[in-house]
DNA sequence: ACATAAGCGGAGAGGTGCTTCCACTTAGGC
DNA sequence: GCCTAAGTGGAAGCACCTCTCCGCTTATGT
């Protein structure tokens, strides 16, 4: 690759940020698909040689589009960011702030359950990948209103904080394991009780809760939960 | 080792299932130790190297005292089961039926978060260990024995299921990452919550709970979380 | 059609953990 | 003190995973 610019024709292709050949762009999609089923069923452990080989390509071209594994997690787990992101902003819509409230927990877990490797993806997330971080912002103002509107509705107990919901997914977390419908059945009977506990009417003044622990999404990290 | 009997005075030694030389024996103890706190510190993970190593012996011993892996954990979890069978015992022996079912939970969540390795031990149990096997059984039965009191003494609700106290442990487990301390600031404040969600009067009968997930004590095996 | 850079796959280097083998050391009964 | 079986540690054989190098293939503009 001389500097020498003499023809630069050749090299041009759609110059954007995908200007890769068309062969190249179909693997990258292949690898794609083939990581977001991997992730899903095998949680983002998964060797990435397993992945190279569901996609149908070599290692090599694995490791040439995605260097590290973070950039093919970050890649993957995009749209579902896209999702979740989507989810709080229908519960922000929601001019009931209780039902907002509830159903973005619900939504949230379900997605946790179904699909291991998003909360990694989510909250584990690497430190430096930078649109988590812008991500995770967003979610965390999103979930401090929610929490607010819940209160003001006069349906959230007041001592619920907002680190309460990293409990919520933590907690939930642990569910994840087993066959997919068991985990959802056992998720969904969880939040439910939580969410009985979360409700104004449930607290109980003579009996406080213990003070909450100094919970950010980011505290999902050191995920060694085995 | 001649099957030539004419003298075994050697080999005789103390016989019992200890029957190991004096240096051994020691060995052995200083591995279980070791064994104990690199479960604590790291999981049930940690390579045996690094357990031998912390024991000071080599391998090759770690390997000979305990075969599998599996042995080493069960033999090094052994009094925690007391520790835990203590819990159920004393909880059972409370005349308030409610406190007792609450401070068992409590305990037992503590337990979990403060020693990680202890739930993979107890519940992800080796399938084939056997005293495993019973030591569960007698859980199951405290557990159920327990939960019909608690909802005799009319502190209960109706449609809790033994099988919520899996859904409890699991939960749990999910938070026991992190730091100690804020692992079990966390514990607590679920334990809190979920608590009073399984109160009576904090059933409501208009906002049924979903069913229970089949999950039995040994639903905890496939222990994958991440 | 052809030249050329882009893309490709597999082999293999390097690292980590598990487990076994084997030559050496040592406890402890006589 | 001596002898022997019991015990020991380290090295080596596997298996698995990550990541890189390199010679071959193929898309694509002219």
């Amino acid at each position: 690759m001389p500097a020498n610019s003499s023809r630069l024709s050749h090299a041009a292709a759609p110059a954007g940020p995908t200007g890769l050949r068309a062969d190249a762009r179909h693997n990258r999609e292949r690898i794609l698909q083939a990581a977001r089923e991997a992730f899903a069923e095998l949680g983002i452990d998964v060797p990435m040689a397993a992945i190279a080989r569901r996609a149908g390509v070599g290692v090599a071209t694995l490791y040439r589009r995605f260097p590290t594994r973070e950039s093919l997690v970050t890649e993957v787990f995009a749209d579902q960011f896209a999702a979740c992101a989507k989810t709080f902003d229908d519960a922000l819509a929601d001019p009931d702030a209780w039902r907002g409230f509830r159903t973005m927990i619900e939504k949230v877990c379900a997605m946790q359950v179904v699909d291991r490797g998003f909360t990694a993806a989510f909250l584990t997330a690497f430190p430096d990948a930078i649109d988590y971080e812008r991500e995770r912002t967003r979610a965390e103002r999103g979930l401090t209103e929610l929490t607010r509107r819940a209160k003001a509705a006069g349906r959230l107990r007041a001592d619920f904080e907002v680190a309460d919901l990293t409990l919520v997914l933590m907690a939930n977390r642990g569910i994840a394991s087993g066959p997919t419908e068991t985990a959802l059945a056992a998720s969904r009977r969880l939040v439910a009780y939580l969410l009985q506990a979360f409700q104004v009417d449930h607290a109980d003044p003579a009996d406080p809760l213990p003070p909450p622990a100094p919970l950010g999404l980011d505290h999902l990290r050191n995920a060694q939960v085995r």
